[in-house]
RNA sequence: GCUCCCGUAGUUUAAUGGAUAAAAUAUCGGUUUGCGGUACCGGUGCUCCAGGUUCGACUCCUGGCGGGAGCACCA
């Protein structure tokens, strides 16, 4: 539609004689403005000395009648072009969105392309806390919004079983006594963790040791050690598991820094003409590139996150049978490495650089303050879920929900956390108000799964009232929800190109506010009322919306709550 | 010190260079005894500062101020 109307601006511009200049076809931010807006009378104001508002009159004076599916076009402000579409156009969108079903809102623009798309990253021996669950929340939404534009998905996961984060936590096992004679658990592990992190810390001996430590997790030459290390590692592994399971994310494939570290290292060392040796270290000197130099092998020949990455883009490659598009998501720390990263990729694999994308997003920050691993002030995301989940439970009961079940518990606090960390731009570091995601209320998940919960009602009371959904008789002025319906598709794809997920939000939230407004004033179950049907499809239509929206978001849609 | 990100109602956040800067929350006041009140309607209240570009700037440019991240062997 869009589209359609740009064309015809144009050919008007053409017949008036005026220039061909650039213009923007867009939705004002007020539906009172018309549907579509154009701005092309203020842009030729200055080119052709004319008033901007008489520019408009003339191309409206043409244009007018001639756009199927426009009704009527306005000049309104300075200058804008108005266009407000048919009545048949919003009916003719309700019904197109009902027969694409479970389709609706995706395209096929990257039909037949592969995305990997990379998230999540949890190091094994560490805890997976709340920053976990943000990052996974981005990452599992941009994976969605990938398969919506048509393309394969491959969802990986890439984790850290070696480095010197796995050295404290080994250092913190023997400190500790912590063993493979008893059994241990994951939270035995944060704390092995904590404390050989606080060693390093301090520096002297520890820190000597936990270095010689390292060295050893690499070359596996310490029986004790490996003992320690393959039963962690197997017990974090594990308990990521489980968690996956709660969050409802799913990987295909898992990479490893075990297998990417001797392959890193392999590659540095094959492009000696990108890779310098500096100060006994292995160094891509990024100032050339209006970058920073990184180390890519410490000087014990180890090699570090850079030259995992690096080989991390092939063995991806090679093991998905290769890809189109590669995005990894990780918070915005590593945002500048990235560039680095990149640069000295193009040219040990410039294919696979030009196709790599790093998105880099905020942290979330807890009202009460900074969380860190380090130290292990750190809120362990299982129960943090568990602790919103029985909140959810005690206001479900106490409002008389048809369903208590755990299941719903879990929805519910899921769907307030994964809105309250995509309702604002990725980008930016957020501030996680654990009072206002218990809240429900106003701009939430459940808000949101309320609102579809309560269509699916409407429409059941619908039916059994004797409603059919075969009539389209429809009042003669479309209602403002309608308005806002058809445009989901554009704010997926604009969500994806944007890397947003929070269009989506804000664009289901203010449709289930609009629709909100439109089921309090409006009775659809009720069969002596002629729009009565009409009003249930446009109602149907926003189930579905909320439903495939809502999935993009990776937030469940309950038929009851 | 240098690089990157950010600065919007009391608070959390929106706004392809466009119209009266928009929601939620908080606060104040309402909802025709209506299909699920976790809802709906209304009031109060905001672009860090100083220049510049533009018909038009929260948005772009320059310089400040303030916050976050990074800046050689952690990821």
């Amino acid at each position: 539609m869009k589209q359609v109307i740009a064309t015809a601006i144009k050919d008007t511009l053409g017949e008036l004689g005026f220039p061909d200049v650039a213009f923007t076809v867009s939705h004002p931010s007020d539906l009172h403005h018309g549907d579509f807006a154009c701005n092309v009378a203020l842009v030729l104001a200055s080119d052709i000395g004319q008033p901007p508002r008489v520019i408009a009159e003339q191309i409206a004076g043409i244009i007018a009648g001639q756009i199927e599916y426009v009704d009527r076009v306005e000049v309104a402000g300075p200058g804008f072009l108005n266009f407000y579409l048919t009545r048949d156009f919003f009916t003719a969108e309700i019904a197109r969105a009902r027969e694409m079903g479970d389709a609706w809102g995706t395209n096929k623009e990257w039909a037949g392309k592969r995305i990997v798309v990379e998230y999540t990253d949890p190091n094994p021996f560490k805890e997976f806390h709340i920053g976990h669950l943000f990052t996974n929340s981005v990452g599992e939404s941009i994976a969605r919004l990938a398969m919506m534009q048509g393309a394969e998905v491959k969802r990986v996961n890439y984790q850290g079983d070696v480095g010197l984060h796995v050295a404290h936590a080994i250092y913190g096992m023997q400190a500790l006594g912590i063993s493979t004679d008893s059994a241990f658990t994951a939270k035995d592990l944060g704390r092995a963790y904590a404390y050989g992190a606080n060693a390093y810390k301090e520096g002297g001996e520890p820190a000597e040791a936990i270095r010689a430590l390292n060295k050893k997790i690499y070359d596996r030459t310490d029986d004790g050690v490996n003992a320690l290390y393959d039963a962690g590692r197997a017990i974090s592994l594990a308990y990521f598991e489980t968690i996956y399971k709660v969050i409802d994310t799913q990987f295909d494939e898992y990479f490893f820094e075990s297998e990417t570290g001797p392959k890193g290292k392999e590659l540095v060392l094959a492009h000696p003409e990108v890779f310098t040796e500096s100060e006994g270290a292995h160094v891509f000197q990024g100032e050339k590139y209006g970058l920073h130099t990184r180390v890519f092998l410490n000087k014990e020949g180890l090699p570090t996150y850079e030259a995992k990455e690096l080989a991390l883009a092939n063995e991806k490659a090679e093991r998905l049978g290769g890809y189109d598009h590669s995005i990894i998501s990780t918070s915005n720390e590593i945002t500048e490495y990235f560039k680095v990263l990149k640069m000295a990729m193009s040219f040990v694999y410039p294919e696979l650089a030009m196709k790599t994308e790093h998105i880099g997003h905020g942290t979330v920050r807890l009202a009460t303050g900074k969380m860190s691993s380090r130290t292990g002030d750190v809120i362990p995301a299982l129960e943090f879920i568990q602790e919103i989940a029985e909140t959810a439970h005690e206001k479900i009961v106490s409002t008389g929900f048809t369903d208590a079940s755990p299941e719903l518990s879990e929805a519910i606090a899921l769907g307030a956390i994964k809105y309250a960390t995509l309702r604002g731009s990725i980008l930016q570091d957020s501030v996680f108000d654990k009072e206002r995601a218990l809240s429900f209320e106003g701009d939430s998940g459940p808000y949101l799964m309320y609102t579809h919960a309560r269509i699916v009602s409407v429409l059941e009371k619908a039916e059994v009232s004797g409603v059919s959904l075969i009539s389209i008789i429809a009042p003669e002025e479309a209602y403002e929800v309608e308005k806002l319906l058809y445009r989901f598709e554009e704010v997926v794809t604009e969500a994806w190109n944007e890397r947003a997920p929070h269009k989506v939000v804000g664009y289901l939230t203010e449709l289930a506010g609009s629709f909100n407004t439109f089921y309090a004033h409006e009775k659809i179950a009720d069969a002596t009322d002629t729009y009565a049907p009409y009003k249930a499809m446009v109602a149907d239509a926003v189930r579905l919306t909320l439903k495939n929206g809502l999935w993009a978001l990776a937030i469940k849609a309950p038929e009851r709550m």
